[in-house]
RNA sequence: GCCCGGAUGGCGGAAUUGGCAGACGCAGGGGGCUUAAACCCCCCGGGACUUAGGUCCUUGUGGGUUCAAAUCCCACUCCGGGCACCA
């Protein structure tokens, strides 16, 4: 077959025509209406593997399909360019970062190009380019210059492996590094954090809004945490009551139950312990705090069971302000200092943790709400009526605890208060490769902020990478000793650089407006796109990603630089599956990679693309095994042959008969279908209507000449509905037939008056059971309909009986109840 | 432990609002084309019973609502994901 389909062949050509025409080039002040669709910007690893295929499948599918119905689409790309793989790469090779990187970039986007995604190429943005550090910087600065970036100690995550401290939000729920699987130690460092926190409320209430995965905002709730509660203190006393002076502050979500306090719990490292211990129990204290700041989190977790040795009784006491009795002071390890105010209350009885401690330490346990008559537990936390509790005997619970919360504020010992999970988001990295921080100490001035105008502060070329656990810039005497911006006077630079997460923070912002040198984007190019109307990537990013970009988002916004209103990033989310092989999660670290190249060289991009989108639900995992690439790249060659006339005997012009004017009105259902399927990503199902309406048109040929105006509008509309998903076949086939880019046709239109249908199958039902399926006018009455039920002679034999009832649901199905 | 999802043929999946379960594809079987094979084209494929026509069963399990349930409700089993000393 000399002129056989080559995909090969055309998809080069495709991808060079659009790439060179700037096809898909937008400027902003474009006078379509403005569509913004954005995948998650890539970490460079080298080409691209089966994830980047599937994400970028979908992307560009959205991105054609968007441009075929009018719209100006905004469509850039750009790569995540600092993080640890390059720099252990330099480690271990003494090769630079930036070569490695820039190496990989490459890789990367020539194998996007080869999938046949189209972007705005004009508008690249790579965070490791000096244009972007700069204003990376620039929003650093504006941050500390509003209280958002602060200096502070604090027991800090340090992974070994990694030899740099780490998020929280890196740290697996086991206390492993995320990237890594190192055991994360805590250290007491001094670093840079951004106030995260000033925005958990707003980053809780306006998920609400957000056209988002229910599965991700339930994510972004529950790492929010939220507890509402009360705070209060207690004075520090002795067994006697004697007050010392000194007083603890606790929070609880349960005040109602404070009656039943019997003993209260401090965390190890809580700043008060030296002061409140008694000398008696000083030196077994002691050991206590020694042996817990010792342990990592995992060795905490792992401790369980033995409570005994993870509690120790400080010989201090508190007053109860609601029963006015000394309760103990004890040190426990499951109090943390870093949620609430370190220190609790306990209530054995309503609460299984302080059950637990109370049985291991003889405390004693004393119930403040009455347990149903059937409770068999321990601890009973749910809602009754209160006992014990003095004033508050007889409420229920959410009575008692307003009454509590009252109590409380009227004696202005405490408040009704609210408690937050999110912590801080610490962004120093003892790391080489990331954008360095762009901050100055000086022994006189202190912290100061390197000037705008010698924006960027870039890392010298000539480091030497040695896994220190310092970043190499420490040990580069020429890049760490400066002069004080302020004073002049010799000052030390700033040698930790930032999270590679403050990076994709804000890339969707620099997309609008890439060009810009005088500020990081203009308000008018944000304007312009944002938000981003359709966000693809991986589920991975539900938390980290997306919650820092949603904070950067209304940070700068209310900052200024970008306009007031935009609240959130990312109007809609889609988050796509994982790849699996055989069950496993495939990835590189487990070797079953399949290269998409090899299948980009035999079946092409059109069928790998396809063989996506036809394998099942987009947010579905997706395992390899399943995906049907033959079948695709089968239906592709069918469809090519039926296009170039190769499976066409003869056609003829010719007034329409019965069949062609079925194929018309066939062709209008397709592009019905497909549009809807389209709109609720429903790719597999689009694609079953495309392989469904060719197979009809198989028939049509075959059962007679068919008649060529409607086999060419047949044709040319299943390439027209097919042209965002298979682009290169598409536009080959199209341009051939009739002269035109497929990819600057208008997307069609069903006709309403052909998607009537004449006739349609009807179910006849009796009992439920179907018993015949009669043809019948679309138009049928209800009267008619039973009646043509009644004379079925396949039903009569069941009608034993005269019909009990009759459901009649014309013209789809009338069920018969005997 | 808590919170979300999910379970449909040998396999991936479809069924948009409670109304024909299994679209479409893979694998399999049969036929055509071919000297032959591949490609390609056509047909058949949930299970049991039945000479046929057909009958019965079937959407993880058990119950319920309804004329009608893959779909709604209750209980349970299993699988996946998230959170988890969070006071």
């Amino acid at each position: 077959m000399a002129d056989g389909y080559n995909p090969t062949e055309i998809e080069r050509k495709w991808q060079q025509r659009w790439a060179t025409d700037g096809t898909y080039e937008v400027d902003n002040d474009d006078p379509r209406p403005h569509w913004y669709t954005l995948c998650m910007y890539p970490y460079p690893s080298g080409a691209a593997h089966m994830g980047h295929v599937r994400n970028y499948t979908f992307g560009d599918l959205i991105v054609r399909y968007r441009t075929m119905n009018g719209y100006a689409v905004l469509s850039p790309m750009g790569f995540d360019s600092f993080g640890l793989p390059a720099e252990n790469a330099a480690i271990k090779t003494g090769r630079h970062p930036r070569e490695f990187t820039d190496e990989r970039i490459e890789q990367l986007r020539s194998s996007i190009l080869r999938i046949g995604a189209v972007y705005d190429w004009r508008r690249k943005v790579e965070s490791h380019s000096p244009e972007y550090m700069k204003w990376t910087q620039w929003i650093f600065l504006k941050f500390l210059e509003a209280g958002l970036a602060y200096r502070s100690t604090a027991p800090v995550n340090w992974c070994s492996g990694c030899a740099t401290v780490l998020a929280n939000e890196q740290v697996t729920a086991d206390g492993l590094c995320d990237r890594s699987g190192d055991v994360v130690e805590k250290r007491d460092l001094e670093q840079w954090f951004f106030a995260i926190t000033n925005y958990a409320q707003q980053l809780l209430d306006d998920l609400d809004q957000l056209d988002w995965p229910e599965r991700v905002k339930t994510m972004q709730r529950n790492w929010i945490g939220r507890s509402e509660g009360a705070q209060f203190s207690m004075p520090v006393c002795t067994a006697d009551g004697e007050l010392t002076g000194e007083s603890i502050d606790v929070f609880t979500t349960r005040p109602d139950t404070s009656f039943g306090m019997t003993y209260a719990v401090m965390a190890p490292e809580h700043p008060l312990v030296d002061v409140i211990v008694t000398n008696d129990r000083r030196a077994e204290v002691e050991a206590f705090v020694q042996t817990a700041r010792a342990a990592s989190d995992v060795e905490r977790l792992s401790a369980e069971g033995a409570l005994e040795k993870r509690g120790v009784f400080t010989g201090a006491y508190v007053r109860n302000p609601f029963t006015e009795q000394p309760v103990p002071l004890y040190l426990a390890d499951y109090v943390l200092i870093t949620y609430g105010t370190g220190a609790i209350m306990a209530v054995p009885a309503e609460d299984q943790r302080d059950w637990d401690f109370a049985q291991a330490h003889n405390l004693p346990i004393v119930r403040t709400i009455a347990p149903p008559e059937d409770w068999e537990g321990e601890a009973y936390s749910g809602d009754g009526v209160h006992i014990n509790s003095g004033w508050m005997d007889g409420m229920g619970k959410a009575e008692a605890i307003a009454s509590a919360i009252a109590f409380l504020e009227e004696k202005e010992i405490g408040k009704g208060t609210v408690n937050y999970r999110l912590r801080d988001w610490l962004v120093s990295r003892q790391r080489f490769w990331g954008c360095p921080i762009p901050i100055v100490y000086c022994d006189d001035c202190g912290i100061v902020p390197v000037p705008v105008e010698q924006l960027p502060v870039t890392a010298p070329d000539d480091v030497e990478f040695r896994p220190t656990g310092e970043s190499p810039l420490r040990l580069h005497e020429e890049f760490l000793h400066t002069t004080c911006p302020r004073c002049e006077k010799p000052a030390l630079r700033e040698t930790d650089t930032m999270d590679t997460f403050v990076d994709s923070s804000w890339y969707f912002l620099r997309f609008c407006d890439p060009w810009n040198d005088a500020e990081p984007f203009s308000q008018s190019a944000i304007d312009s796109w944002m938000p981003v109307d359709q966000y693809i990537g991986g589920v991975e990013h539900a938390i980290l990603h997306l919650m820092y970009a949603r904070f950067f988002t209304k940070a700068l916004a209310d900052l200024g630089v970008a306009p007031a209103s935009m609240r959130e990033p990312f109007t809609r989310l889609f988050t796509q599956g994982m790849i699996r092989l055989g069950g496993d999660k495939m990835s590189k670290s487990k070797g079953n990679l399949v290269a998409p190249e090899e299948i980009l060289d035999v079946e092409g991009a059109d069928a790998l693309r396809l063989a996506h989108l036809f394998v099942g639900p987009p947010q579905d995992d997706v395992d390899w095994e399943g995906v049907g690439i033959e079948g695709c790249s089968r239906f592709l060659q069918r469809v090519w042959r039926l296009a170039t006339g190769e499976a066409v005997a003869e056609q003829e012009d010719r007034a329409p008969n019965a069949d062609d004017i079925e194929i018309e009105k066939k062709t209008h259902r397709l592009i019905d279908r497909v549009t809807t399927d389209y709109e609720r990503w429903s790719y597999n199902t689009a694609v079953s209507t495309y392989m469904e309406f060719t197979n009809d048109l198989y028939k049509y040929i075959q059962k007679a000449t068919p008649r060529a105006a409607t086999l060419s509008f047949a044709i040319d509309t299943l390439l027209m509905v097919m042209a965002p998903m298979a682009p290169h076949i598409t536009a080959e086939l199209y341009e051939r037939r009739t002269g035109k880019d497929v990819h600057r046709q208008a997307w069609p239109i069903a006709d309403p008056e052909m998607l009537r249908l004449e006739s349609v199958t009807m179910v006849v039902q009796v009992n439920g059971k179907v018993r015949d399926r009669i043809d019948v006018a679309a138009e049928i009455s209800d009267a008619d309909a039973e009646a043509v039920a009644l004379a079925s002679d396949k039903v009569q034999p069941f009608l034993t009986g005269a019909p009990k009832k009759i459901i009649v649901r014309a013209p789809q199905l009338v069920n018969i109840v005997v």
